[in-house]
DNA sequence: CGCCTTTTGTCGGACATCTGACAGACAGGC
DNA sequence: GCCTGTCTGTCAGATGTCCGACAAAAGGCG
């Protein structure tokens, strides 16, 4: 069954992650029940466990910032959503962006269901597969993309996931605020601030609202997403 | 079944690596001779397929190369050595970085025979964790660290896999030269060469020969590779 | 509607790095 | 031993970003 070998292929925003969250939501004595435990955050909570066990989970509600934190600087990774599963035994701390609602269940305990369930290793993989592909995402944003180079492609990818073609007039919605877009990029509030506005002020877009932009000159943030090299910035 | 679990938590330099290469290496018809071709590649070739097809490999010896390419910018993320395992349909380039040898088959052949075979699963989860780890590495050393802590933290992971201990009069060996080096830290040859020396006037060790150095004061080492934040540098 | 908290906008100076260029060192081949 | 190619060292100027600070705008609550 070697599905871990989709995760080096697999694209990252694929359909049916409902499915998983139906399933360990079904009422009475089913046996995923006995696996998973429900467990809530408030907005701001992180993940922690004193026993620093291995545990997976599944995102029914709200939503979990995946990130990377030293010293004081925090570079976010990835926000996982409902649907989204992942584990706590990694690099990564998780904080809850918003109130959220978790399935909980140790990993040693999934491991013994989940040749019976293939939603949860589908819903695995899926996981995996968001969190890579943000990684690689990521590094190509810092390797590779001064700022503006970085909230072009930013705002495309959300377009993209908001099914929104590139078009004069068309709104974006964005989900992340200024500071949250600066964790996500690897840079400052100020700094995506300043270029956000600057870009605003070339024409490229206008701010709808605080967390939605109405299209302008498309080739613009094209030419910047793809074009924007750290050389000749 | 869930090795993918594994994924998320395995330390990447684990043992028994040896193992698979023993087993695609045995005479006569072992099934698995059926699976995997053995390729050959010259230093500094491409894997590249004309079909795009999804492949599986293992190093059978050699080394190859995993780097996101953009522009004329390229950025390492791990160098794939014997026992190694990975998938060429990733967003990743491979390069033979010298002369190497690899078993490759189909990702859909392997499907088919992998429950037969721990080794191969096994080999796949550590060729990911591998890859993953380094990726972990790379991003803190992209967001949160200067380029002397990039080259300090590189010194201590080289020290780390050499099973050498961090004191004065220790050689450490360096299987990367300058370019190599800059390429997997994400700056420049001329930076991570300025430096480098700069580092070796301070005091933190001397040059050894081309591709080794002894170290020195080792608390300066262990300063810069932990306490160098991008704050401050 | 006013107040308080949070978020965002902007600034000048400091710092880190990139860049193209050039020179020197080293290794391999003839 | 010489030549060539590759690798490394260094430079000055340009560029991008960070930083602390301060002010303004926006949102939520009573």
């Amino acid at each position: 069954m070697g599905f871990a070998l989709w995760v080096c292929t697999m694209p990252p925003h694929s359909p049916g992650h409902a499915s998983i969250v139906a399933l360990l939501e079904q009422e009475g004595t089913h046996p995923l029940r006995g696996v998973f435990q429900m467990v809530a955050f408030e907005r701001g909570q992180l993940l922690t466990h004193p026993d620093d066990a291995d545990y997976i989970f599944v995102v029914k509600t709200g939503c979990l910032r995946a990130f990377l934190l030293a010293f004081d600087r925090e570079l976010s990774l990835a926000y996982l959503r409902q649907g989204d599963m992942f584990s706590t035994h990694t690099r990564l701390q998780m904080q809850a962006s918003e109130p959220t609602e978790l399935f909980m269940a140790r990993r040693t305990a999934v491991e013994r269901v989940s040749a019976a369930y293939p939603a949860l290793q589908y819903a695995l993989i899926h996981g995996l597969a968001k969190v890579l592909g943000q990684t690689m995402t990521l590094l190509e944003d810092l390797a590779f993309h001064h700022a503006r180079g970085r909230i072009a492609r930013y705002i495309v990818r959300s377009a993209a996931q908001a099914g929104i073609d590139l078009q004069r007039g068309q709104v974006v919605p964005l989900t992340l605020g200024m500071e949250e877009m600066a964790a996500l990029l690897g840079t400052t509030r100020q700094t995506v601030s300043t270029e956000f506005n600057s870009m605003i002020r070339e024409g490229a877009f206008a701010r709808e609202r605080r967390r939605a932009l109405r299209l302008g000159d498309v080739t613009l943030l094209k030419n910047w997403a793809s074009g924007d090299a750290i050389r000749g910035g």
